[in-house]
RNA sequence: UGGCCCUUCGUCCAACGGCAGGACAGCGGACUUUGGAUCCGUCAAUGGUGGUUCGAAUCCACCAGGGCCAACCA
């Protein structure tokens, strides 16, 4: 077996990569090694900007840049921006940066409309040919003209113009002579083809609009099937892969550029996208989302946008890993949640520093330890586990901030944190045991008191005794107020289409997908985080300050994904 | 009432006519100064029927279920 695959530089080829992977790397080693294409494996990322790029297109990025990379081939960023309506350049500033920051490079970067005029070239030699003719009719009679997926179009009466007026027609087009939707332009296929694409496609339309690059220079604009195919074409591209909607689009694409005269043409692979329990994957819902306020923006953390999982904290490694445990099929398939969350963790677990920071904050008095006293413990910032060193400065004193979901007055079974006469230990501090609890008039728990072990500084029983618990905490006279954000699914239901009649996805946002948790406590060495700044706060989650909200006055965390809690299962039973 | 595509553990992906395997999730255990991490173990699948074959998840036929296609969107 011939190995067409090169390690990327100072990594070593996994063994038999090119046998195991998917079925699209399968057919590009075998294009490779029969030199289908006589060029290099070239592919390309072609997103339309009307939106913000979401973990699907990640899935699609890591696809086309991967295999460039792979098979030393190149990758093209490629806007197919023909429709002036819904696209804006702000959009292309986003992509780019999104793309950058999932840590790929592009080989060259392209527009559709850079090609309007070559395309516009080919539709005139079509139309010469008698490929292609103008159609006058209205909007709606095309559209019944074409028939349904069961009956047979008809052909529309203007099909059997001559060349000559077919060509006096489209120059006219193109002069701007017409308003918007007096004509189109149609290839000249089968009206009755069981490909309903295949029925005379619309190339070509009529819109006098300000493109935001062209500005007002062109007023015919290709739709989608007619700039797709000849621009990849136009690049030279090997292997165009896209998403399983698009498969009927083939037969079309591959007429198109047959027709264009392409020799070794770009090859069509579809692949399923990808869809995400209690998540939307699509720009238009997305948008949706966005534009009637049901987040904060494209970048909202509880948006599976590129740009609202990098604000939420998750890295592009989390994601790439992500894309490469999901894989690449043609089947389709829904992705739970747990398998992004893992990437997510499993990557920020090698990387991120541990501190304490209490959510909801319960006084915890240690009565047998001096008024004023102040101890600095020294608290590792990594586990034993994870090969990275350091540590930092703790303070500890007589009255600490703990986790109110930490004690219990009527502890269940198996409850191994604080309660009545039980033990526990303070992380990195002192085991300590409680002695009581002070109630206010309504009977809600407002401190708890304990005493400790002068003997276990740092956390270890000199008798070599057990507990069971470990809790974290903050000492109250040293601690940080901040905000947390403790961000979960933006939906209530697996699939947010799922919903009683009548209903839409928005029915099935839950209500509980952000908890502000004012408040909080942080010890005092995550002060000078700089926004961006990931942490673990032990025994929660993974968090990372916002990058745009907060400030060393006013500390903002987003959760990015919670801890494990295997404790939070067994409370369930 | 058309064309095309899909169907393997709960989920995702592999097995390309020759012992159905991995990951995630779950469950059990070990370890543990995070009920984290790690390690070990374990549960768990070829949609159905027929055919071809020494042998079928794989090839064929039919059936069932699911998806896409009737924008001057992409």
């Amino acid at each position: 077996m011939t190995h067409p695959v090169q390690p990327p530089p100072g990594e070593a080829l996994p063994r038999d990569i090119a046998a195991r992977k998917d079925f699209i790397r399968e057919k590009v080693s075998a294009d490779v090694a029969s030199g289908r294409f006589g060029r290099p494996v070239h592919t390309r990322f072609p997103p339309e900007p009307n939106g913000f790029l979401h973990i699907g297109h990640a899935k699609s990025i890591c696809l086309n840049f991967g295999i460039a990379r792979e098979f030393a081939g190149r990758c093209n960023l490629r806007f197919d921006d023909t429709n002036p309506a819904t696209e804006d350049l702000r959009y292309v500033d986003a992509i780019r940066e999104d793309v950058r920051w999932l840590g790929f490079a592009w080989d060259e970067e392209r527009f559709a409309s850079d090609y309007f005029e070559r395309l516009y070239e080919i539709a005139e030699a079509m139309v010469r040919e008698g490929k292609a003719y103008v159609d006058s009719d209205r909007e709606e009679r095309i559209r019944a003209a074409r028939g349904t997926v069961i009956e047979p179009g008809t052909p529309s009466p203007f099909r059997d113009r001559t060349a000559g007026e077919n060509l006096e027609l489209l120059r006219r087009m193109r002069a701007g002579e017409f308003p918007d939707g007096a004509h189109v332009l149609r290839a000249r296929i089968d009206m009755a083809h069981p490909n309903m694409l295949m029925r005379d496609p619309l190339l070509l339309r009529i819109r006098h609009a300000e493109h935001y690059r062209r500005g007002a220079e062109w007023c015919v604009y290709p739709l989608y099937d007619f700039a797709h195919g000849l621009s990849d074409a136009f690049e030279g591209i090997t292997h165009s892969l896209c998403t399983l909607e698009f498969k009927d689009n083939r037969d079309l694409y591959d007429w198109l550029v047959h027709e264009a005269g392409f020799a070794r043409p770009p090859e069509q692979t579809e692949f399923a996208r990808l869809e995400l329990d209690y998540t939307v994957l699509s720009k238009r819902k997305l948008l949706r989302l966005v534009n009637e306020g049901h987040v904060a923006g494209w970048d909202d953390p509880r948006m599976p946008t590129i740009a609202g999982l990098r604000r939420r904290g998750v890295t592009p490694e989390a994601i790439r890993a992500f894309a490469d445990t999901i894989g690449v099929a043609r089947s389709d398939a829904r992705i739970e949640l747990a398998t992004l969350e893992h990437a997510v963790r499993d990557d920020l677990n090698m990387r991120v520093p541990r501190v304490m920071v209490v959510a909801r904050p319960l006084k915890l008095v240690i009565t047998n330890y001096p008024e004023e006293r102040v101890e600095t413990l020294d608290a590792p910032l990594y586990p034993h586990d994870v090969p990275l060193t350091g540590s930092r400065p703790v303070p500890f004193s007589r009255e600490l901030w703990i986790e109110r979901d930490d004690f219990l007055e009527q502890p269940p079974k198996k409850f191994f944190r604080l309660s009545q006469g039980r033990e526990v230990r303070l992380r990195y501090g002192y085991l300590v045991t409680c002695t009581g609890v002070v109630k206010d008039a309504a009977g809600e728990i407002v401190e708890v008191h304990a005493t400790y072990d002068p003997a276990t500084r740092g956390g270890d029983a000199p008798d070599g005794r057990r507990v069971q618990g470990t809790i974290h905490w903050v000492s109250a006279r040293h601690a940080l107020d901040c905000e947390l954000r403790l961000y979960d699914r933006l939906f209530a239901r697996a699939d947010p289409d799922d919903v009683p009649e009548g209903q839409d996805f928005v029915a099935a946002l839950n209500p509980n997908s952000l908890v502000t948790a004012r408040g909080a406590k942080a010890e005092p060495s995550v002060a000078a985080a700089p926004p961006g700044s990931r942490y673990q706060f032990e025994r929660t989650g993974y968090f990372m300050s916002d990058p745009i909200d907060s400030r060393p006055d006013a500390l903002v965390f987003n959760r990015t994904v919670a801890l494990r809690d295997s404790w939070a299962r067994l409370k369930d039973r």
